[in-house]
RNA sequence: GGACGGGUACCGAAGCGGUCAACCGGGCUGGACUGUAAAUCCAGUGUCUUUCGACUUCGGAGGUUCGAAUCCUCCCCCGUCCA
């Protein structure tokens, strides 16, 4: 073991809450913790990388770490932090969505470690196959609807409009089964969660306690909040994924680039390797000389590179320059092509770009940047279009196929950010 | 079932017979500044044409009127109170 896990999540401000004595109880043995993660998408997204880091962090320190999945409490749905009830997700969604997920989990935990390997881990291997009848006269028992009504997560909706169903009401007693289970099956001392899991995380332990008369633990992380007071983990563009397919390396990059100067710090501690030290030199950076956004720069590597790995960084980074850096030109078509890969691009035929070529409005609603002339006019005179980097001044002007590079592609960009690639054909 | 109050563009919210494509705020989109930031400032934000202008919008359907988001009738939905 290298020191007390409790003191590292503790001066990284991943403390939010924890059960007495567990400081003490990390600091003398190898403890089995675990995390549940809702299947209710293909993918995580990098909401769920900071209790994935906590389980690496475990294992790090020389704990086991479990992954649950919840097959089983997939199948129910978390009412926790929700106002309203959930959509109900198909049996087989749920088992895609565990393969995916798994796949993810993989990137950050050792399965081969030893002594302290990880596992994965499905809840419905349990739930699945538990009787209504034994459930009630063994667990149910165990919790008074009084105790049931005063967590957090139930009252809220019990006092909203909608209310709350009986099957989410019952999740609570299920996730707490899950912590019984593991306690039983592999000695599973610890879950930790979001700060939102708290109470279901002490229903637990609660239970843990009164049928196996064990002293079982919580640990939770503060919930990641950003400067701009938005939600983490969101752009424009939506939910940022895990997964390369639905957001690629390049904006997974260029998300954690684009971090606040406020927040740069926090992330540091939150998602990445760097000890103490170099977070220390990091934070002077930004500081000293915010200009040269080395703590971003760092985070984005760092964390890019332990996800996707060292050449998709590479790419991201080569990609970031060209864009950002300027001039397209000296850039052979192929380049362009791989740099350009996760930009959405419209194929025309070079018939259309012959003679008169095409208008540089139809252009823009052709390939969505604008949803209407009015809107593409309005662009042109605000000066917001470019082709191959050249703004656009006149707002009836035409693009012809001369104009593509090496004949074949329109890099159109509207504003600082937005590309769109026009792959000219051939025929 | 009864009594009020309300449904307006992405959201909040004015307007309450013509001068309303509809004040204002937020959001969003551009631009300037800059660090691919924050803050700030400027511009824009129904469609078509952009110069004038035309067309379609204010829960839904009818109606009154030269003319309605604004008045009337019916219907639908939401909130509050009384049963």
């Amino acid at each position: 073991m290298k020191g007390n896990i409790y003191d590292e999540f503790e001066w990284r401000g991943l403390l939010y809450d924890a059960t007495p004595d567990l400081k003490e109880l990390l600091g003398k043995e190898s403890v089995t913790c675990y995390i549940g993660f809702d299947p209710t998408a293909a993918s995580l997204h990098v909401g769920s990388l900071l209790p994935i880091m906590g389980l690496a962090r475990m294992q790090q320190f020389g704990h086991t770490p479990i992954a649950l999945v919840g097959g089983g409490t997939g199948l129910i749905g978390d009412p926790s932090g929700k106002t309203a009830e959930r959509q109900l997700l198909t049996k087989e969604k749920v088992a895609e969505n565990i393969e995916g997920i798994r796949a993810q989990l993989a990137h950050f935990l050792d399965f081969g470690r030893t002594p302290n390997p990880a596992r994965i881990e499905n809840n419905h291997d349990w739930l699945g196959s538990l009787q209504l009848i034994d459930f009630l006269r063994d667990t149910g028992k165990h919790f008074t609807v009084n105790y049931m009504l005063s967590k957090e997560s139930v009252k809220r909706r019990i006092e909203s409009e909608d209310g709350i169903s009986y099957t989410e009401f019952t999740y609570m007693m299920l996730q707490a089964y899950d912590f019984l289970e593991l306690n039983r099956r592999a000695d599973c001392l610890l879950q930790m969660g979001g700060s939102d899991q708290w109470g279901n995380i002490l229903a637990g332990t609660d239970l843990i306690r009164r049928v196996n008369g064990k002293k079982a633990h919580g640990l939770v992380f503060p919930l990641i909040t950003n400067a701009a007071g938005t939600k983490f983990g969101k752009t424009e563009a939506g939910n940022v994924w895990l997964d390369p397919e639905l957001t690629s390396p390049y904006k997974f990059y260029q998300f954690w680039l684009n971090t606040d100067d406020r927040d740069v710090v926090h992330y540091l501690k939150s998602f990445t390797w760097l000890d103490r030290e170099a977070i220390t030199g990091l934070e002077e950076s930004v500081r000293d000389n915010p200009g040269a956004r080395e703590a971003q720069r760092t985070l984005a590597r760092e964390v890019t590179a332990m996800l996707h790995g060292q050449t998709e960084l590479d790419k991201a980074e080569a990609a970031a320059g060209v864009l950002f850096g300027g001039s397209l030109e000296n850039l052979a078509v192929r380049d362009l092509k791989d740099i350009f890969e996760d930009v959405p691009s419209t194929v025309m035929s070079r018939n259309e770009l012959s003679g008169e070529g095409v208008g540089l409005l139809d252009l823009c609603t052709r390939t969505g940047l604008a949803a209407s002339n009015g809107e593409a006019r309005r662009l042109i005179r605000q000066g917001g279009l470019f082709i191959n980097n050249e703004r656009m001044e006149d707002e009836n002007g035409r693009v012809t196929a001369e104009a593509g590079i090496g004949g074949e592609l329109l890099v159109l960009r509207k504003g600082k950010k937005s590309y769109h690639l026009v792959q000219i054909g051939q025929d």
